[in-house]
DNA sequence: CATGAATGAGCATTCATTCAT
DNA sequence: GATGAATGAATGCTCATTCAT
């Protein structure tokens, strides 16, 4: 398959070429994909690995020959996601300087990451955390952290920069859920844009200078 | 059955009283109860009649005298809590005059019916949605409507009193997000109040004057 | 309820009037012709004590004041309609001298046992046969028994007096499957009555002399 | 599997061939067989689809890899016993050309296949009806319909030839009814043969020429 | 006698997982 | 690697029967 249907971004294309995330167009990148659209479609529990073989032409029977059980690519999807979405944040970042276009473009990435391509498995992230066993989730719990750094990170440099005023970490979390949360209510086809969205949930954040 | 363990509150004993809900130590009340703690714990998916019986000590095919399958507990479940807090919502409104001190009420009753009492049912209605059937989908939507529109007609009052700035519709759904996720973060041990909470959320709301 | 709704043969009402059946006005005889019918109509497994209850207008639980198991019930039917044919049977037979007229009145009885009041017993009788334990079978097959000597003896008759060929025992089961089919196809609405059916099915029988 | 435990006849071998019917030796053929066996002795609703596992040496789940479910397998043994005794049928019908020699043998394959091989897939097909789907009945009876013609046919010959006296289609059902029953009291070990018994149906049906 | 909630064993069906081919 | 038949435990639900009221 020399063609690819879509262009990956650099950033993406280098994670693939790292061997940290599976292309997309490989049989494990095909699975994962059809497994965060049907478990963000279904529900990880009334998505059956019958369901998972249908979506990418083989047998039920041979996805073990890839993951051992039906977990496992639960969260390899919750672990690709946002190991992809770090690294885009890392890069969005290094692009800014003043902390409110830092955390502008933190909003931008998120939303990007709930609203586009990863949508489904980010959605899946919230919703099926549950279905994963402790152990798992601990792993991805690291990986988050990661994430979640990130933006501390940013909020507490524009805390002390005067454009953020209550507690970084409460703010972080109450973004986090309005960010998510847009999942179930945005359609791109609508009158809002992307970025009108990420300015106005910007402006919840800040207080402006 | 004399005394009752726990003093309900005036309005929600009203309900009760009029047959709207059931009341929380009757046979139905604990079963819903109960439910809603395992659909919140195991999601919906994974708790099974067995354990539902178990957690009311009755059989699990006993259950099927109260209720004609496991779906219409869950939507039993989804539709009392709904219908208990449009009620509380309501009387917290008729307390209040200020457009601002009308959407703190609402911020306030919304973050008390997720981090309190009815927090599992609540956490039920928004993770267990897909589980519903269309119907009882509709249905539900019926009484979610009435309860939005509280929120929605007095964000409209404050945007044209001047203290919201934003589309009402957007904000509203921004707050959704935020408030519903706090159950994920927010533990009443810590330091942070529900009422800082509340006012935190405010600030991000509304413009000050 | 002093009036009947419908008068009954003077035989039939003489062996309620012995106790050896019920009164078809009384609470066990409705309940034993609704049991009859939806026997007949669903299969005796597929008929829950709930459907018997609701027929006759009580609890399903106040079944077992009358009867003690629901195969009791299922016994019960077919014991009755076997008395009561066995005896209308008898009554006609003592108004006949010929063999050829003994033959045709007991193809006469047969047929309206089966297409007529007691219809929907005698097909239970047929159908439901396996569901009786084999306790119960041996009982019903005491009273099946004396009926059946009506038969027999009278074709024995017949083949003596020449109108009969075969064997007498060959010949009853062949006209017992002929004769209790017809409930799968003949309609009363029709232009066969069962007069001529009865003298078809003779016609069979016997060699016209 | 170079050999077979039974010869099959030369017709049912080439329905087998065509893939009209499943081989008796095959999975799904010994399926049919222990269904009908099972159906026939305990009725459809008492046989359990861990009897049926059991029968066949399999696990109730593994079932449904070979039939959607239990009802579809009622209808498998009642298809495949119709579209066989229909073939047999027409196959015997093609070696006679009296109308008297095709009621014989109309006679001869229809209690042979009561009484044969295929006895308690017949039974079934008798008893059973109302627990199929009425789709699925439906789809019965336009096989049986095939069948039932050639009945009818060479009835209405018989009569225009002045063998058969009474109305075709009543004395088809009589004899359905009659032919039909025998299983019910036939027994192979016994003094009379089955030709013997065709024999003497045979009488009941034709006025002597 | 009647009620109706509860029982508890049993049912058909589902489904992740295994494994011989 | 892939297949697909088979497993076997689990699931939601049914239903005759019991029994306190």
């Amino acid at each position: 398959m020399p063609k690819q249907k879509k262009q990956l971004s650099t950033d993406h294309q280098a994670l693939v070429d790292k061997g940290v995330v599976n292309a997309p167009d490989s049989a494990k990148g095909r699975l994962l994909q059809a497994a965060a659209t049907l478990f963000k479609e279904k529900g990880y529990e009334r998505t059956t690995v019958r369901d998972l073989g249908k979506a990418v032409g083989i047998q039920s029977g041979s996805l073990f020959h890839h993951y051992p059980n039906k977990e496992a690519i639960l969260r390899a999807v919750m672990e690709e996601t946002i190991i992809l979405n770090t690294e885009l944040m890392k890069a969005a970042l290094a692009q800014t300087n003043k902390p409110e276009d830092k955390i502008l473009a933190l909003i931008r990435c998120e939303l990007e990451s709930v609203l586009g391509e990863t949508g489904a498995a980010m959605t899946v992230l919230v919703y099926e955390w549950r279905s994963l066993k402790e152990e798992s989730q601990l792993e991805i719990l690291k990986l988050r952290d990661i994430y979640e750094n990130l933006w501390i990170g940013t909020l507490i440099e524009a805390k002390e920069a005067g454009s953020v005023v209550i507690d970084p970490a409460v703010l972080r979390r109450l973004l986090t859920g309005a960010l998510s949360w847009t999942v179930n209510w945005y359609r791109k086809e609508g009158d809002l844009t992307v970025e009108q969205l990420a300015q106005m949930a910007l402006s919840l954040a800040i207080k402006p200078n």
